[in-house]
DNA sequence: CTGAGGAATGTTTACGTTAACATTCCGTTG
DNA sequence: CAACGGAATGTTAACGTAAACATTCCTCAG
């Protein structure tokens, strides 16, 4: 059997058990003060012993909203950045006594249309999608005209409100950092080079050097794996004019360090490095790593705020959140050479 | 406003506009087959113009269920096993089509009854009681008789489905494995004494030692931090008999693994060290920690199947999910004294 | 040409709830 | 003692949908 939308007990069960109409029930289930006290007891007692629960069903197909939040994502949901943000929404919605209605789309290639029609059926007052970086449909996508619709994406939409983490400025504040600590010669080091966040991150980072009259040195690629910013670390210990790497993550900053140390160089006396995500949390012992934190759950907290409670204007709104430099104890100044 | 539930667009709305009966439009919209394709046409037309989108409320009331589980949780939502067993849930229901409404209850010291009497209240076919450890009503708690319910919980409940990872049986595998590899002096570093994960994996170590007739030295106690495993590691060098080490998680292991090591120890030559919740993911380079793993993801799974297609005997089931020990490169024999 | 039969479409009804209005039953007041 | 008024409770209707049944219309066999 399906369960029943409620108990599959209704008020009215309840009322003829409780010998009074349906209505007096339904003051009782809602708390209005216009019962007698005894009346409400003998109805709170014929509620118990048939289990009575309310629909909620009915209750919304009359009240014609449902306190709820749509949150659709496919691909990945395990990342700690699509992680912190779906927590953020949750957050957020839990402070407005709201509930997150999730779905995940097992196709990691689902476009908006096909996440926003499945949403569309679901019970919830707007709807937040955050689909790959790379969605098919991104710019043809017409949201519903009836459902508060976000996407969580750096791109912008011309009809949808989007909203992200500043990804370029992430680069942009690292970069900015480093030379007004005095270093010029900015490494890169990478992590998948197709991924997403690494490409933008790589993007960033360039073009904060160009505008910036830095030299550009090719940049590395690995995995995103300590072991592999060990690697890469290594051979960056060739390239002596550098003294300053952005790791495309923390893990990899980590294997960075390792490497210069074992190959004899400091840090941050002599190289400094900064990592991104600020995951490590305590995981390393004496290593206070400088790393860029992403305020992701801020994130998820705006995504709600705009999916519940949409802004008026024409124009969706396009907001970048920035994050903010964790300073720790491998920065420093740029060695005299 | 609230924004409708549906769109505030009805099937009769687009009849009108579309000149056929309200019927022939709910026909097109669960694409029956018993309508011309002229018609359909028609409608899809006027649905479009509309921006009609079914009323969930509306259906769910005539069907009877909502294809949703629920789930509320209270307390930290970012610890790993908690986060890893949520998302069990959710893909776990995203393989049944079905959608997973969260709750976040903003009281830490919620109890099962508050929790349940919110959820009764959602569109959900089943619901999963995740609440801190140590609820108060968890004896005296009664499960709606109409909904069926799970509390992921180590501890057995006498009307509900519980269901939890095997946090006794990770401490006894890990001792038994030391054994197995013939150590006999195992020692345990413990994080917070009073959080509940430590409590129990201390309580199942101790028990595994007397057991098996084993020395049970007193274990030791920090935070959850890498720095805090190293700190106990340097007390623990002065310990010379002990040969293994298990760290009530995997920072504490590194930690206590780095301070050994400072110490002229090797490690696993002279020491032995176990790590617990394997969540290290590649972020210590060359650093293979053996670990034992949960299988949250599968507890979340399970707890889905069990709320949403309830066993019918009368004894609700109580499961434990295994994990396992994830051997990699830091236990050895035990040496020879 | 007639009627059977099937395809397409329409009508009715019930799902459980609550706002709005209607009724009943008091005690109180003039 | 009658009339008023307010508290408690009951009745009706509507929310949007889809199953069940009813009707219409067309095709095709006889």
């Amino acid at each position: 059997m399906a369960h029943g939308s409620g108990s599959g007990v209704s008020l009215s069960d309840v009322a003829k058990l409780a010998g009074v109409s349906a209505q007096t029930v339904s003051r009782v289930a809602n708390c209005s003060d216009a019962v007698r006290p005894e009346t409400r007891k003998r109805v709170l007692a014929a509620m118990d012993e048939l289990g009575y629960r309310p629909s909620f069903a009915a209750r919304s197909l009359r009240a014609g909203c449902y306190y709820s939040v749509g949150l659709a994502m496919s691909g990945d949901i395990a990342a700690t950045g699509r992680r912190l943000q779906r927590e953020g929404v949750a957050v957020a919605a839990a402070k407005r006594r709201y509930a997150m209605t999730l779905i995940l789309l097992e196709d990691e290639e689902a476009t908006l249309e096909e996440a926003s029609s499945r949403m569309s059926c679901l019970p919830v007052d707007g709807q937040i999608l955050y689909l790959g970086s790379s969605t098919e449909d991104f710019a043809t996508f017409e949201p519903p005209s009836t459902l508060p619709t976000v996407i969580i994406s750096t791109r912008h939409h011309p009809r949808c409100a989007t909203v992200s983490n500043d990804q370029m400025g992430c680069s942009v504040s690292i970069v900015d950092y480093f030379i007004k600590k005095g270093h010029r010669e900015i490494r890169f080091v990478g992590g998948r080079r197709d991924s997403y966040s690494n490409i933008s991150r790589q993007k960033g980072w360039e073009q904060a050097l160009r505008t910036r009259g830095l030299r550009v040195v090719e940049p590395m690629h690995g995995d995103w794996t300590a072991d592999s910013g060990y690697e890469l670390g290594m051979r960056l210990v060739q390239d002596r004019a550098c003294t300053a790497v952005y790791a495309s993550n923390d893990a990899i900053a980590v294997g960075v360090i390792y490497a210069l140390r074992d190959a004899g160089l400091r840090v941050p006396e002599d190289v400094s490095v900064i990592g991104a995500d600020d995951s490590l949390e305590g995981v390393i012992p004496h290593l206070d790593l400088t790393s860029y934190r992403f305020n992701d759950r801020q994130v998820g907290s705006i995504a709600f705020d705009l999916a519940t409670n949409p802004p008026e204007g024409k124009e969706p709104p396009h907001i970048l959140v920035p994050g903010m430099i964790v300073e720790r104890k491998t920065v420093a100044q740029a060695p005299q050479r």
